[in-house]
RNA sequence: GCCGAAGUGGUGGAAUGGCAGACGCGACGGACUCAAAAUCCGUUACCCUUAAAAGUGUGCGGGUUCAAGUCCCGCCUUCGGCACCA
């Protein structure tokens, strides 16, 4: 009989959802399992086959986990403030809360259909005003403690979007959203300081299982480096006793030093234009710089640019030597002191300037040859040139020369991080108010903890005011107010938070979702966090990911959350390309709808191929044909209990391979290597089918071990053959280590190393049972009864090779 | 430029140093059918062959080992991340 799968799916995804199975209980005696997903963001074009990628791997871990007696949170929810909802809103001219909702129904429908076992009791929405109070709570609590300020800035700006973006929304100078050029764009900025958090970010990638990638690349982005900040004074300049800070990672080179080379916005200029005489050639110099992007500013391999400061000089604080000041776009204020030191025979960009600029070129480490190039290997030479430092190692050299600037006070240690302070406001409609208001008399005020949520007004336009500022910004009744604190007029901060704040947290509100006291209950966050385990994309390494642990970790300095690192364990998925090997998009007309191949296929089909077409960690071409191959299998399941046998345990001959089944596909799963897991229950299949019987026991077996994949198809089975519990409730099978040999196998015989074929022997022969039962074979006989055996070697259970002469 | 991952049949991809190509797709042959679809059975790396038996094969060149897709050295290519970070 043909499988019904539409009916079944339904009427299982039923009785799951009355008999709540799929829901976690607070401080439940079980242990605890705590799997996460990356919410959605409901884009008005439905689920992905992305999604689909992301979330049916954690769906198979989730339910193997209750199969194993845990008590399972794997919870649900949607990150929906964001541009494209809100452009939507501006053309069709419905406000963006109607639009969310809506897509949020068609995200949850299509997430039911796909039978995936989301507690749907715990979800959450960013845009709801329940949910923001808390993302405000938490930005009031970082204002407070100084981890949130404002300041005029350059910033990352996208003119498309209209919108600034946070360094990690414009990676490789374009815009994340559109793709667009990033320009430079002096604006008012909140900045929250995650630069204060590098420290801890980093020690806490220690404690934690995330993939080898993941933590490089977060490694990466945050980027420590270990050096010196060192004084040089200042000959001519304005105030005598100034001093210009340099950061250096190469102290040991400071006797090679002949130039120094600072930022065109560097404020020394501006203090010093009484005394500079070419000021007029410094200004153009500036002013071209601030027109070029910060990505072309930074290229390399671009030419050296710069101009020499005329009339002030610095002073060498260990040789005494006056050298001359530059200003050059190759160096940029936001790094270390916006100032460096120049050592053209040890410094690849020292270098090309000082050949440009016709700078002397000393060499202070001998071992290269710095008429060709600079010599920057640090494990090969010595010093010399270098007074105190000659005759030492570079490492030693570094060691005494740090050791010596502190001493005599003209520097000290020093750590610089690549990574950006958090640029956290956004002049749009669709995101949290940020809960700050502006009094004439105390400045910056938060909003009375009491009076959150600050909601969002009703608009009658979305666009931005005529000068770029929030749409918010022209609704007076929102932006007038009383300061909090004087209770005189004032006015409110009128742009929102970007799209990552409401997702940075909401791991911690699934734990508790309607609490309406504190952004979660103490007690449940130690129950069931941290997460234990959360998947999701390697594009979100260096944005969603490193946020999230930095609020986490405040949170946590703070005293509201009792867990450092929010998630134990992460894993990525690779992205489904196309058909055509290329990124799924729009545009490319490549794109494949969930709901026409859930019509035509059912949940269970897809969900199996989806995990079936590949490496799960590495990017995969979708296939429409290949679908057809995962259809076949579970029709072949599903005809199973025809040649089914009434035995409840497991037949003799099917016992080891019904054991080594056991053992891959719980394992495979536990690695997440779900195409060889599926894999593997094929290959069992087809020896069943080829023995043409399957005992009760087996068949059990096997329905459970593809529970986790094909949840509907597998109850549906177990249904047929008179299964009295329904599978969610059962526990998954176990593999008895004892069980997984035959007394026979079959061993591979080599001669001279080549493979000459195979015998069968006892798994625990002798190499002599072995010999003599390879001489049975007419080949390997004929091979071996002439020659002289000089060498055997044997390896139980894997092979034998004799050595012949 | 630096860091990382990967290169295996027509194709997606399997292989704790131990039978390379599991499993699937596609293709080919057969059964069933008036026919087709579906299903079932078989074949499917290359080369030489009627066949058997050899031989060659995991990007390229070396090496270690009884045995290398896997380990080591040197290259090439592709993808991902960072990038004038001092």
């Amino acid at each position: 009989m043909e499988y019904d799968f539409a009916a079944s799916e339904k009427k299982w995804q039923e009785i799951w959802d009355k008999e709540r199975l799929n829901e976690a209980v607070d401080f439940d005696k079980r242990p605890k399992f705590y799997g996460l997903i990356e919410f959605p963001y409901p884009s008005g074009s439905g689920l992905h086959v992305g999604h689909l990628r992301a979330f049916t791997s954690m769906e198979i871990i989730a339910r193997k986990r209750r199969l194993e007696g845990y008590n399972v949170l794997f919870p649900i929810g949607f990150d929906a403030f964001g541009l494209p909802t809100e452009n939507f809103a501006m053309q069709t001219g419905r406000h963006p809360r109607g639009v969310t909702d809506d897509n949020i129904a068609v995200f949850t429908r299509q997430l039911k259909a796909f039978g995936y076992s989301f507690d749907y009791s715990r979800t959450v929405d960013t845009t709801d005003k329940s949910y923001y109070k808390w993302t405000q709570w938490i930005f009031i609590r970082l204002f407070k403690r100084g981890l949130a300020y404002k300041s005029k800035a350059y910033v990352n700006y996208c003119e498309k979007c209209k919108v600034i973006l946070a360094n990690e929304e414009s990676q490789g100078g374009v815009c994340d959203r559109c793709g667009s050029d990033v320009v430079q764009k002096e604006k008012d900025v909140w900045f929250l300081k995650i630069r204060d958090y590098a420290e801890k970010l980093l020690d806490g990638l220690d404690e934690v299982d995330f993939l080898p990638r993941i933590k490089l690349e977060q490694r990466n982005w945050i980027g420590r480096s270990e050096g010196a900040e060192v004084d040089f004074a200042v000959k001519g300049g304005v105030d005598p006793n100034a001093k210009l800070r340099v950061f250096t990672t190469r102290a040991d080179t400071l006797y090679g030093v002949t130039f120094m080379v600072i930022a065109p916005e560097h404020p020394f200029i501006a203090e010093n234009a009484a005394v500079i005489k070419n000021t007029n050639e410094i200004d153009v110099y500036r002013a071209e710089t601030k027109r070029k992007n910060e990505f072309e500013r930074t290229r390399v391999n671009k030419d050296k640019t710069g101009v020499k400061l005329l009339g002030v000089s610095a002073v060498n604080p260990l040789s005494g030597a006056e050298i001359p000041i530059f200003t050059a776009d190759y160096v940029t204020l936001d790094y270390g002191t916006g100032a460096v030191m120049a050592v053209p025979a040890h410094d690849e960009r020292d270098y090309e300037f000082a050949k440009k600029f016709g700078m002397p070129i000393i060499e202070v480490i001998s071992g290269g040859d710095v008429s060709e190039a600079a010599y920057t290997d640090i494990d090969g030479g010595v010093l010399i040139n270098s007074g105190i430092l000659n005759g030492l190692s570079v490492k030693d050299a570094l060691k005494k020369i740090t050791a010596y600037l502190s001493e005599n006070k003209i520097g000290e240690k020093k750590i610089n991080y690549n990574m950006k302070d958090w640029a956290f406001n956004r002049q749009r409609y669709w995101g949290e108010p940020i809960p700050i208001i502006y009094c004439e008399k105390c400045g910056a005020v938060t909003v009375p903890e009491d009076e959150l949520p600050l909601e969002l007004p009703p608009l009658e336009s979305y666009r931005q005011t005529e000068n770029g500022e929030s749409p918010l910004a022209s609704v007076a009744e929102f932006v007038n107010c009383k300061c909090p604190q004087c209770g005189g007029a004032a006015r409110r901060e009128t742009d929102t938070m970007p799209q990552w704040a409401g997702s940075s947290w909401y791991f911690l509100r699934y734990i508790d979702p309607k609490n309406d006291k504190a952004l979660a209950d103490k007690k449940k966050l130690e129950y069931f966090g941290p997460v234990d385990w959360y998947n999701g994309g390697m594009e979100h390494v260096t944005r969603h990911l490193i946020y999230s642990r930095f609020w986490n970790r405040f949170l946590y300095d703070i005293g509201a959350v009792p867990f450092a690192e929010p998630y134990a364990k992460r894993t990525a998925q690779g992205l489904v390309l196309g058909e055509n090997g290329v990124k799924m998009s729009k545009s490319l007309g490549n794109v494949v709808n969930p709901d026409s191949l859930i019509k035509e296929y059912g949940a269970d089909v897809l969900r199996l191929y989806i995990m079936f077409m590949g490496d799960y960690e590495s990017p995969v071409p979708w296939s429409n044909s290949g679908i057809n191959g995962c259809k076949r299998f579970l029709d072949r399941v599903y005809n199973l209990p025809s040649v089914m046998t009434e035995n409840d345990g497991l037949s003799d001959k099917h016992a080891a391979l019904t054991h080594r089944l056991i053992k891959k596909t719980s394992g495979d799963i536990e690695a997440m290597k779900f195409n060889t897991a599926i894999a593997a229950m094929m290959a069992y299949i087809n020896e069943i089918y080829y023995d043409n019987f399957i005992t009760r026991g087996e068949l059990k077996t096997l329905l459970l071990l593809l529970f986790p994949f094909a949840p509907h198809i597998a109850e549906e089975i177990n249904e047929k053959i008179g299964g009295k519990i329904i599978l969610a409730k059962c526990a998954y099978p176990v593999c008895d280590p004892s069980k997984l040999d035959d007394d026979e196998m079959e061993l591979p015989v080599q001669i001279n190393g080549r493979l000459k074929g195979v015998v069968k022997v006892a798994k625990d022969a002798d190499i002599n049972a072995v010999r003599s039962a390879a001489m049975k074979d007419a080949a390997i006989n004929a091979a071996l009864s002439n020659a002289n055996i000089k060498k055997e070697i044997y390896v139980p259970k894997k092979i034998v090779n004799f050595i012949v002469l």
